[in-house]
DNA sequence: GATGAATGAGGATTCATTCAT
DNA sequence: AATGAATGAATCCTCATTCAT
């Protein structure tokens, strides 16, 4: 269960078991993306860090358009299919779903700062993400609230409070560098993660009714 | 004529009644270096939208980087110096703290976009902001929690509950464009601004001390 | 088709027959550095004349600075490796040592001019030119001067001596516009270049031993 | 006689006691034309070193070419004055022909180098100098040469004869950088100059006439 | 699948020059 | 006489992309 075990086993996150060429360049783009974002990256560094040259590359994606929204696809999808799974299970146990919603974001540490950078660009792939993927999850973590007799939020705060979960998540994630230069540690590291995860626990305990 | 009185009033987030060419010029930046990023703003843009041509923005700033720096500057300074000032008045005031804060990124909705992309980005800008601006107001908020009577927050912890602060208010203004997609209401308007206050406001109660 | 054997014998000092894409470029530039410097030659020009555009010229010299540092490798080092041939040789016979060398600036009319340029400059690529190429060179002339039973140079002369041969010698070629004004023939033609060899190879005999 | 000596009278290769706006510029413009060449050099470097700004440049002289060419008359014209006044002299002292000539680039170190770049690129300025200024000395150098009894030069040897002058004597002074990097000494320093100048004396009386 | 060569569009920046002040 | 501001032209160079091989 914890992130440094599933690491090893799904591997998604990583680049060096990489078996496809296609595969290597999404692993290279992904990490690329995610660090400078999508004007920051050039498609050569992608190619030269895959091993092969830009051209070559477009025999694998169609354009760098192509390659971005691939790459957000394949980092979007499995997210959204933990989290529609999660939300069918018995979605009282918030301590499981937060356990396995930050593990995935753990073994996956480009995915925060993807969404982030779409997030802030506002691009034309930020409506499909949040559309397809995160609203169905949006919607049942408002219903999950709203059912929560300790629960006191009014119908307009759902949305805030839901808001305010990702802030947490996607930040502790993709905010890794300011934290690393504000805080004297790795928010990355296995021991940080756990007691963010802990964190947010304990939040979901107490703050979500704060009477 | 008499520019200097009438600049902190009408000037106060909006780039019209802007009056010297390097203020029209840093404005305009600040929004394009916020909405793209800094890859993914062209200097002849932020030029063409200040009214000048790209060479004669280099009769105002050394180059692109140092128009960067200077957005960042004029940006995060006084966040810093409101914090600072803050933290020497009644610090036990959550509340009026949380007010001002929320304030000024709701008065400067470029800030927090700003703040985020270089995070994200993790870039040379980045240091100055998190070690000279940042810091100080964030071991005050350390202390803060720590003195808090109620609070039973481990050391360790300490830092993973600024940044979740941190996380909760840049992102309510940064990520403005997901949450318009994801809910149907937009997160800068007055009412939500409001309401992010007052669920800020209950958190400070409730959630800092679970127990 | 059969262009490697071709080349030596075609392509010497001209750029008509350049094969490769590279050299074609190398030709132009060494002209067109030749005769107006390297601040004075524009990148674009080289490549136009090339038969390319600018940015493809990118795809064969990492830029403006790396070409002309292989310009000046290609124009130096056949010289270099002339005249370390010629040290090994008969050193007594100056005559031939002088034929040979000027003859080589004959076939290569835009060396002169780059050295010079370089010379005047006092340019990054001075050092190896001077170090790597002329150094060797310069001791066996500075040494078979010595030797020379009827010189009577004194060991302080001896660099200016040689100094002199190489003014006159780059001189002659390098300074073709200001003589061309100066008299009415071109230094550069055939019955000049004779001239000037016999007139250097009387000074080799006279001029070394004033006594 | 010695350059030391005149050095300090005649000043007009220093720039320290530049009284007019016009001199600084023209002392400043003259040492960066020779140094970096017409091409290499920026109308705002020249005024930025002249202690003002580049517009204002442009009240002292009509632009960059007209600020080039009075750079040149200024620097060509005495060196012209100086040798027809020594052609009409005793012309058979070569010794203290010598003495003069040497003395005057001596003393006007940027001289040499603003001749030889104009030489090299073959500007629309070096008409001029060889014409005007230049030719007339050539003349009564070649009509000396010919005068000598000792000289057995042919008449087509003449310019050939001159023009190794020239080199000798430009090339000591203008490929100053050449010379320090090949041997270890500085050509400009005071005794070598006295070196240079015995040297070029014993070729007038040797070389000249080698038998 | 891969690549070297090529390119149009655009990148930031420099340059010589102008002009109102 | 000096300058801040402005600019068109040109600088070197990068970029995403195409195409023949």
């Amino acid at each position: 269960m914890s992130g440094s075990v599933l690491r090893e086993v799904v591997d998604a996150g990583g680049e060096a078991a990489a078996e496809t060429t296609s595969d290597r360049i999404l692993d290279v783009a992904e990490r690329l993306f995610a660090d400078h974002g999508f004007a920051g990256t050039a498609v050569r560094d992608i190619a030269r860090e895959a091993g092969l040259t830009a051209p070559s590359l477009y025999n694998h994606f169609a354009g760098k358009q192509a390659l971005y929204e691939a790459v957000l696809e394949r980092g979007v999808a499995p997210l959204a299919k933990l989290m529609s799974g999660l939300a069918q299970k018995d979605n009282q146990d918030s301590d499981g779903l937060l356990d396995s919603i930050v593990d995935h974001f753990a073994t996956h540490p480009n995915l925060a700062k993807l969404i982030q950078h779409e997030s802030l660009i506002g691009g034309a792939s930020l409506a499909p993400i949040a559309q397809v993927w995160l609203r169905p999850i949006v919607k049942d973590a408002m219903i999950a609230i709203q059912r929560n007799p300790d629960s006191n939020w009014s119908e307009e705060e759902g949305p805030l409070v839901v808001a305010a979960w990702i802030h947490m998540i996607l930040g502790h994630f993709a905010m890794a560098p300011l934290l690393r230069e504000l805080f004297d540690f790795d928010p990355l590291a296995d021991d940080q993660i756990e007691r963010q995860k802990s964190l947010l626990k304990r939040y979901a305990k107490g703050v979500m009714s704060p009477e």
